[in-house]
DNA sequence: GTGGTGTAG
DNA sequence: GGTTCTACACCAC
């Protein structure tokens, strides 16, 4: 019989000097009696940036998210508007939860945690985890003799339904034990990351996430195999299994399927005609509380990604600004993560004046063989031409020709591979050495990972070809083996910064190993092998940190080349001010966001856009470009309507100094795609008509 | 490998 | 199909 854990974070209750700067996360939220409930969902974690003393609230675009008890009290609601929250409640303190780099990173502080107790650990979102328990149970029972049951054996926490302990089945001593390690794991999130959270404890993952949030909040429940059934039946929605979503909840209640009951008595031949047979047994099973699947780590994730969205997006220009954007905070990311990707994915969805909203599409491509090597060390020279390769998956999906709209852009890598060798550009070997979280290598041992890279490295070694990064990577052993020639040193353990395995690091050649010591003796905050929770808790910025908005105008300097001579030659190095989606976008006091600095050409003469075809900029002319029929345009909605126009207007001003600007400075040979004819009049109808 | 769908928090 | 920002599984091709 196997014992499995579901633990969801839940609060946020100490002072600073806990969680809070461990997670980058509000230094004033010293008191907190902030807690969410079972179906809170997602929310959890972004409520650690609540303060609880203040009314307070966390927005992400236009939408309240969550707010504490406090703005409750006042009629602030998760999923309201921001608007009408502030009209409620004028005094409300917003916080953009947009960004959710603190929340990863305190996420994956507590999978670690965890993986210290089994290393059997699944992450399920970032406030959710499974934890296989079976072998501690095991030995726990081994240590107190078989057979022998000790008189205070009690359940650690809630019994589903109050049912009774009987200490002579073997199922409920385990699960006994098991609420004893659940107990221990809780305390020790508690202690260590000042996180409060609840558990379920029962025989498979299903059980025990069903019955994690019977009591709530710092609460757990053990659910003994009696009540499953019961467990189940006292379930109101379909919806409540996970694994039924809402799609499928539709399709079982199109067939009269409407209660768990139902579903456990529904023919599962038919169940298995609406959706497959794997679907249908699968569900069916869940419908009794019956789950096989094991408890899976997933090490680290098998793609990054990063979007935004907007209300409309329109011009080429703006894609661009946008891309760049979630670009750079992307390659911070696979930065620290420290792997390469191979895949790069472009996901949009499209609003129009039929549908509002398309289903999210996408269009991918493997990264290109000349890019890959770099695209881990953060370097700024890969934005534009992975911009121009977005555009490019963009112009698959859009006939950037016409007019079209974008509600959402999402920049995603995938195929995500370990490096061929440790980048030099990166400044340290000893970060490959003792990186985890979030970006971690591996969530197994750290011994385990250091052979790993070891085996890289040693048949990496072995390959000849002078073309292949792997060469590479020995040309530069070469070089710098120049400079370290007579440093056949012999290390002790007091000479290796913490975390390395001395034996490790005698595998290494004698360049690395100086370069090791060398950083070892640089200043704490150029360290990069912190341990762990110092790397991932203390480095970690406040909230926004790593967009674009809010870095330093020195770190904006290195990832925007100031020179615009290159952005001339280059135009997809042009950055430009997007003034109405960043007041859009802007989030209150402490992160308001700043108009960038513009090098280059007047972003408005890259790309095409309607008002380049208007008639001349008469005052009685129709306020829209004339290749735009009214007809359509009324058909748009009036918020898009509104917004065209005052964009039309704007351009129709700017528009003279910009053909002035293009004509003296970009030559006609410059690119086809700039200097291609507008559509003819009326040809946005192809556009509207089509969708 | 690609692209879409469904699910999850 | 309520948002947003992820992440993964699965399937057809």
């Amino acid at each position: 019989m196997s014992v499995g854990c579901c633990l969801t974070m839940e609060q946020h209750e100490r002072g600073p000097d806990a969680a809070g700067q461990r997670s980058g996360l509000r230094e004033e939220d010293d008191e907190r009696e902030w807690c969410c409930t079972a179906d809170d969902r997602k929310t959890s974690l972004l409520a650690l940036a609540v303060a609880s003393s203040e009314l307070t609230a966390v927005h992400q675009k236009h939408l309240v998210v969550t707010c504490n008890y406090e703005a409750r009290r006042y009629g602030v609601n998760k999923m309201m508007s921001v608007s009408v929250a502030k009209e409620r409640c004028p005094d409300v303190i917003l916080i953009c939860g947009e960004d959710l780099t603190p929340y990863r990173e305190a996420s994956y502080q507590i999978t670690e945690l965890l993986e210290e107790f089994s290393p059997l650990v699944e992450r399920l979102g970032f406030d959710e985890n499974f934890v296989d328990i079976t072998e501690l149970v095991e030995k726990r029972l081994q240590r107190i003799g078989s057979g022998v049951v000790p008189a205070d054996l009690f359940v650690s926490g809630h019994v589903y339904g109050n049912q009774a302990l009987n200490p002579a089945d073997g199922k409920h001593v385990r699960l006994a034990l098991g609420s004893k390690i659940g107990d221990e794991m809780r305390g020790a999130i508690y202690e260590r990351i000042g996180l409060t959270s609840s558990a379920g404890i029962a025989s498979n993952k299903l059980q025990a996430k069903l019955v994690s949030g019977t009591f709530k909040p710092n609460r757990q429940t053990t659910l003994l195999p009696e009540s499953v059934l019961d467990c189940m039946g006292n379930l109101m929605h379909l919806k409540q299994i996970p694994g039924i979503g809402p799609k499928t909840v539709r399709r079982l209640e199109f067939h009269g399927v409407h209660t768990i009951h139902a579903l456990q008595t529904f023919p599962l031949d038919l169940l298995e005609k609406e959706l497959g047979v794997c679907a249908a047994q699968r569900i069916h099973k869940l419908s009794f509380g019956e789950d096989d699947y094991p408890v899976t780590p997933r090490g680290p994730p098998q793609s990054l990604s990063n979007e935004d969205s907007f209300r409309k997006c329109s011009s080429l220009v703006e894609i661009r600004t946008k891309l760049e954007e979630l670009l750079i905070s992307l390659l911070i990311r696979l930065q620290k993560d420290g792997r390469v990707p191979r895949t790069i994915r472009l996901t949009i969805r499209r609003s129009s004046a039929t549908n509002q909203w398309f289903n999210r599409e996408s269009r991918q491509c493997p990264v290109p063989n000349q890019l890959m090597p770099k695209l881990n060390t953060g370097t700024c020279e890969l934005v534009p031409p992975l911009v121009d390769i977005l555009i490019k998956l963009l112009q698959k999906m859009v006939d950037t020709r016409y007019l079209f709209f974008v509600s959402l852009l999402n920049v995603c890598f995938s195929n995500l591979m370990q490096p061929a060798l440790p980048s030099p550009l990166k400044g340290s070997i000893g970060f490959y050495l003792t990186q985890k979280s979030p970006g971690k290598l591996d969530t197994s041992p750290k011994v385990k990972v250091k052979r790993q890279l070891l085996e890289q490295w040693r048949e990496s070694d072995d390959l000849g070809d002078a073309t292949s990064p792997l060469k590479k990577k020995s040309n530069f052993l070469e070089s710098a083996s120049e400079d370290s020639s007579d440093s056949a040193q012999v290390f002790s353990n007091t000479d290796l910064p913490p975390g390395i395995d001395l034996n490790v690091f005698r595998e290494l050649p004698a360049n690395i190993q100086m370069e090791i010591i060398s950083d070892a003796s640089r200043s704490p905050d150029q360290q990069k092998y912190h341990s762990p929770q110092k790397q991932s808790i203390e480095k970690t910025p406040r909230k926004g940190s790593f967009s674009f908005r809010s870095l330093t105008e020195d770190q904006r300097k290195l990832l925007v080349p100031p020179d615009p001579e290159s952005n001339l030659s280059n135009p997809s190095a042009v950055h430009c001010i997007a003034p109405d989606f960043h007041s859009r976008t802007s989030a209150g006091p402490g992160n308001h966001l700043e108009a960038r600095t513009v090098p280059g050409p007047s972003p408005a003469c890259e790309v095409l856009q309607p008002a380049k075809t208007e008639a001349p900029t008469d005052q009685s002319s129709p306020p829209f470009p004339n290749n735009v029929d009214a007809k359509v345009f009324s058909q748009l909605p009036a918020e898009l309507q509104k917004e065209l126009l005052g964009e039309w207007k704007q351009q129709r001003t700017m528009s003279k100094a910009d053909v002035t600007k293009r004509d003296s400075k970009v030559k006609p040979s410059a690119g086809p795609r700039h200097c291609q004819k507008t559509p003819k009049s009326n040809s946005i109808l192809k556009y509207f008509s089509k969708r």
